[in-house]
DNA sequence: TATACGCGCAACTAATCGGTTGCGTATAAT
DNA sequence: ATTATACGCAACCGATTAGTTGCGCGTATA
């Protein structure tokens, strides 16, 4: 199966999920409760989701709650830094543009 | 078919495409030949990528150049800023600790 | 004008995906 | 002890995916 977090975010439900549970740990059923889905179908993506460890799992009793892994989540921010320097350049080449505009002002 | 920023970077292949003509414009064959792939995979792939408009075209004689929409992976960013907002309130929870301990030191 | 090249498009295939159904097991409530 | 709940696991299904092959249409080159 091998995944990847990028692939685990392509899901929207997936995304909601993350969304979720960010706050607070929660359970299959009571996320399942969030959405009109099974809670099979909510712990297949909490299946996927624990694989690449973008959340974790903690018993409690017969409850398994699942918390998110929140500096997983980096992984997906730490690919974005390089387009983010690209387009933080775009608009330091507009400052630059300004700042001659207003340097030929008299 | 209505696809997403997210699913349009879950394929590894295509991370790969827009990591590739994000510094410059380039046609589907001198993309394709930087992967063992045919022209016709690189071609559905930049077509999805199209599709969400990650990427744009811009036709030049017989030949097509795919430019990588900087601006668009912002959407990606900015689903990110909720969790980055966590995971720096943790730091900001460890400094907090840190400083209490500082503050008690003699 | 004839030939070669760059490309998109459509049809097809094997693999994968999201979801459902049915089951077994462990914990909690009666 | 019996029943109810919470959950994971495996088998299955239709829909989608990534990739291939073959084609046709423009644009260059000879």
């Amino acid at each position: 199966m091998r995944r990847d977090v990028f692939q685990a975010i392509a899901d929207p439900t997936r995304r909601a999920i993350i969304g979720l549970i960010a706050l607070q740990a929660m359970t299959p059923n009571a996320i399942a409760d969030h959405f009109d889905t099974s809670r099979q179908a909510v712990s297949k993506h909490l299946q996927i989701l624990v694989e690449c460890q973008l959340v974790k799992q903690e018993q409690q009793g017969r409850e398994i709650y699942y918390q998110l892994e929140v500096t997983k989540m980096k992984e997906i921010d730490k690919w974005l830094e390089q387009f983010r320097k690209i387009w933080e350049d775009r608009f330091n080449q507009l400052d630059t543009i300004f700042s001659n505009i207003n340097q030929n002002k008299p």
